[in-house]
RNA sequence: CGCGGAGUGGAGCAGUCCGGUAGCUCGUCGGGCUCAUAACCCGAAGGUCGGUGGUUCAAAUCCAUCCUCCGCAACCA
């Protein structure tokens, strides 16, 4: 007989940088599932990887000195690293530099292309030369120049294949607003609002701007961008187009991809159109995911809040730190993370529930009976009412596990685990132990309470795999003891059990020096990446009149308002001493109108005049770039008249 | 009027689709207990459910309008 198979996959992880707690989330939720579709009997397989190709990575390894391959071979051991530390099962680790995907990418590739839904076209945007980089219209910075050298850009355009994504509206919008497809399904209206309802754009597949990625076969100088490289890792994993593996025809479709919310849309429209266009079975469903944010805002290497999973762990222990996060996450919805609730959180939950219950019951079997419970029972009040509870609890996490909504499977657990401590104080064990007469009485409560952690720590092991077979080994739980099966029943443990009393499992942390000791860390890292300041490198050398062609000059700021339809832009009225100028700037971030006015400033006179949000902009404020990625604006001397010529 | 999400006791959230005495966790205060990791159990205080207007016997929930916060704005991986 064969299994029922259950098919999971985080995405592939792009190591431009660390991954941070955000990316465990993620990895962590995945783990959980994929673990309890074990318990429960599946034939699992637990995808993760890295998607390692790119014009990103390109550069970075050029920052550093090595080649690409090298590059990605260093960080992919960071991410490897840390889904050790996690404790995270993964089947299978796919690298799209791996050579089966390479060449499955490029069978793909072909065959889309014979099928007729990849043409070869114009790929047009605004290019910069000195940066030999291609931009979107939504990338380029505050004065519709560069973001990278903030020089002006040009129009340009270079081939590039591109797939064709209007065949497939009509079924992509049917398979996000008519069925269970996307999880939370609340998010489709975003998607079908901005995505399908304008029309979708056909996808630029290719490019020829950069040599890091699959080559395309059948025209060298193109190398596959990232749509087809990075999606079909979800079934060159299993065997798809290569030699490698052999389970497409078992796992493929897969029953969860799950995904941080701002890679959504690649995973709502572009991938179940590739799919389509082969002809091939779309997964079953998408979990999407939030954010977590820190003390509200949003995490960012620039903010210098990225909560180190590493340091985390090393103080609390992979299974707190995924406990914690699982916990707090609901699907859908962004999260906020702070050191306070995440301490508060494995106090209350781990420490004194969880962990004082085994504690407590384990210290009463071995005080009242020298650790081995006498085979005599006595049924009383309250018992079927915590029995119930406990052998429900099963059926209940199965559906949210199979809703992808891990929070409230954990909050289901933790229910009973309330209950027993309660159940404790109900049945009063220690005034039943002052009485000989009572020991039956006394030996079925004890028995209940072990029989209640039996069930919830099995059950729990999914979620917190390491700390588990320890409670295990102290309420004298064999393997035979902790399994599904087992999980949704009562009296499996011997009548006789013997329990061993252990170390604490989850120290109760102090709140005030923890969090005192955590700021101290993360205040470190802020000095250090302060110290680590480094000026960008200087620009090549120019000569006096490359310089005299920009114009700068003084002026200042007469009136000053918000630029409407925009967050970032502020529309600033001078006296440049010539009969005034209009000039936008993107600065809205980091100063108020109010601020501005009548001071100032110096202008970069005669760029050309560009259009933002629709306001003309006649030249450029200038300004300059703090570490934390704000910026602030140059101002002139006062008494400098306006017009005058900055050299 | 670009798109979307959110605004509920001190904090974090559920409830909103399918109107009917406002609920959970943490915190605070009071009590109980002593088996346990100063833990556990019980009780209490604390909210005009962002504002305004409307529908209704009845609105956190439906409708309208406004305010505030956040995210996204497509080839970025």
């Amino acid at each position: 007989m064969t299994n029922k198979t259950f098919y999971i996959t985080t995405p592939i992880y792009y190591p431009s940088g660390s991954p941070h707690i955000g990316t465990c989330y993620t990895t962590v939720a995945c783990d959980s599932i994929a673990r309890y579709k074990r318990m429960q009997g599946f034939d699992v397989m637990f995808l993760t990887g890295t998607d390692e190709h790119g014009q990103k990575i390109e550069e970075k390894a050029k920052e550093q000195g090595v080649t690409p391959k090298q590059y990605v071979d260093e960080i992919s051991k960071i991410f490897k690293r840390l889904w050790e530390t996690m404790n995270i099962s993964y089947d299978r680790y796919i690298r799209t530099t791996d050579d089966y995907h390479v060449e499955a990418i490029q069978k793909i590739f072909k065959e889309l292309y014979d099928r007729g839904y990849i043409y070869k076209g114009e790929y047009k945007g605004k290019y910069c030369t000195p940066c030999e980089s291609f931009w979107t219209e939504s990338q380029l910075d505050e004065n519709g120049c560069c973001p990278e050298c903030h020089r002006e850009v040009t129009q340009a355009s270079e081939e590039a294949y591109f797939f064709k994504m209007s065949p497939f509206a009509d079924r992509i919008e049917k398979l996000l607003t008519e069925t269970d497809f996307l999880r939370p399904k609340s998010r489709a209206k975003e998607i079908v609002n901005n995505f399908i309802k304008p029309g979708l754009e056909d996808l630029c597949v290719s490019r020829t701007s950069f040599s890091w990625g699959i080559p395309v076969t059948f025209d060298k100088k193109h190398v596959v961008y990232v749509w087809v490289d990075a999606l079909f890792n979800y079934c060159t994993a299993l065997g798809f187009k290569n030699d490698r593996y052999n389970d497409y025809d078992k796992f493929w479709p897969a029953d969860v991809h799950m995904v941080a919310k701002d890679i959504m849309r690649f995973h709502a429209i572009i991938w179940p159109a590739m799919l389509m266009a082969l002809d091939m079975p779309l997964p079953k469903h998408l979990a999407v995911h939030g954010w977590i944010t820190f003390n509200g805002q949003k995490m960012s290497k620039s903010m210098g809040n990225v909560i180190d999973p590493f340091i985390l762990s090393e103080r609390y222990g992979a299974d707190a730190i995924r406990y914690h996060i699982l916990r707090e996450m609901a699907l859908g919805a962004d999260s906020s993370f702070s050191n306070e609730i995440m301490i508060n959180r494995i106090n209350s939950d781990l420490a004194n529930g969880l962990g004082n219950l085994v504690s407590r019951t384990v210290a009463m079997a071995d005080k009242y009976f020298g650790a081995t419970l006498p085979k005599e029972r006595e049924a009383g009040e309250f018992d079927d009412e915590l029995i119930a509870e406990a052998t429900a609890l099963r059926d209940k996490v199965d559906e949210f596990i199979d809703n992808t909504q891990l929070n409230n499977a954990l909050s289901e657990i933790f229910k009973v685990i309330s209950r027993a401590n309660k159940y404790i104080d109900e049945t009063t064990p220690w005034i039943l132990g002052k009485d000989e007469s009572k020991k039956a009485r006394l030996a079925t409560v004890l028995y209940n309470l072990l029989e209640t952690i039996r069930i919830t720590t099995s059950l729990l092991s999914c979620f917190m795999p390491s700390e588990m077979p320890k409670i295990w080994e102290q309420i004298g739980a064999s393997a035979d003891d902790v399994n599904y099966e087992s999980a949704g029943k009562f009296n499996v443990l011997p009548l006789d059990v013997t329990v061993h009393r252990g170390e604490i499992l989850f120290p109760r942390i102090d709140v005030e020096k923890e969090i005192e000791a955590l700021n101290a860390i993360l205040g470190d890292n802020k000095d250090n990446k302060d110290d680590s300041f480094k000026p960008e490198e200087l620009r090549e050398e120019i000569n006096i009149d490359d310089f005299a062609k920009a114009d700068l000059r003084v002026a200042l700021v007469t009136k000053c308002e918000r630029v409407k339809k925009s967050k970032k832009l502020l529309c600033l009225q001078l006296d440049d001493g010539m009969g005034g100028r209009q000039v936008v700037s993107g600065i809205a971030e980091w100063y108020t109108p109010e601020e501005l006015v009548g001071k100032k400033v110096m202008i970069v006179a005669n760029l050309k005049p560009i259009k933002l949000c629709g306001v003309e902009s006649n030249g450029m404020i200038c300004a300059a770039d703090m570490p934390d990625g704000t910026c602030k604006v140059i101002h002139p001397d006062e008494s400098l008249p306006n017009g005058s010529r900055v050299r």
